[in-house]
DNA sequence: AGAAAGCGTAACCATCAGGTTACGCGTTTG
DNA sequence: CAAACGCGTAACCTGATGGTTACGCTTTCT
């Protein structure tokens, strides 16, 4: 869990949000070294946050959205035992307003995930 | 952000959720040094997840929500790009189990708060 | 096939973070 | 007022971690 501790990591993943992209690109972004770059991928590999592809003669990177799911339901815990109705009912809001756009054009997804 | 980091200030975290605690009695709970634990609170009280106040001679320490929420709201883009519309489902239903539940008893807090 | 590109790993350093013991300060208690 | 309790801080050691350069492997380009 300490993965998203370190700020280069947090980076990357800010990076990897909008879509997928090769080992060089991510280090091409910083001014570290590309083996320190590895290194810091290869944390976020193991820690499960990102799952890579080779391509040819490059690796992809991407997102692996379970990991942040999971987190994500750690940290609920702490946030309820506060303003707990207040947040439900802006989340109430914002569904609503969600499927309503959802509606609006067509839907197609893949299943499958927990409650968080 | 790193302060969820270790596994320690999370075990305390965790102890705080189901309320107030002196710095002896969590110290306590831990095999490790007292002086230790009193350096994780240093921390957790530094990152704004923890709150202390000095009551007599023992220091009592209790969650901060506002944190939680914020750090929340940042894995909540993460989340998003990938299941979106079945996890908003799921949450809906959460939110409407609740406010049942709310209903069912009588609800008084207090307001201001994000959308997270 | 040979050169070059794209990455990861190994070896090595410097810095940091966690743990321990020693110590000091304010608050109860007798 | 003195003794004991409750905590935090300082000084110190050690293991973990991030960064760098050197090197090796696999895939593409000519």
């Amino acid at each position: 869990m300490g993965a998203i501790a370190d700020p280069v990591r947090r980076e990357i993943l800010v990076m990897l949000r909008d879509g997928r992209l090769s080992a060089g690109e991510i280090a091409g972004r910083f001014r570290i070294s590309r083996p320190a770059v590895s290194r810091h991928l290869r944390v976020l590999r193991q820690s499960g946050l990102v799952r890579d592809e080779l391509v040819g003669r490059q690796r992809l990177y991407e997102l692996d959205a379970r990991q942040f799911t999971q987190l994500s339901a750690w940290l609920a815990q702490f946030v309820q035992p506060h303003g707990w109705e207040q947040r439900l009912d802006a989340l109430e809001t914002e569904v609503y307003r969600t499927r309503r756009r959802r509606r609006a054009r067509g839907a197609a997804d893949e299943a499958k995930e927990n409650t968080a």
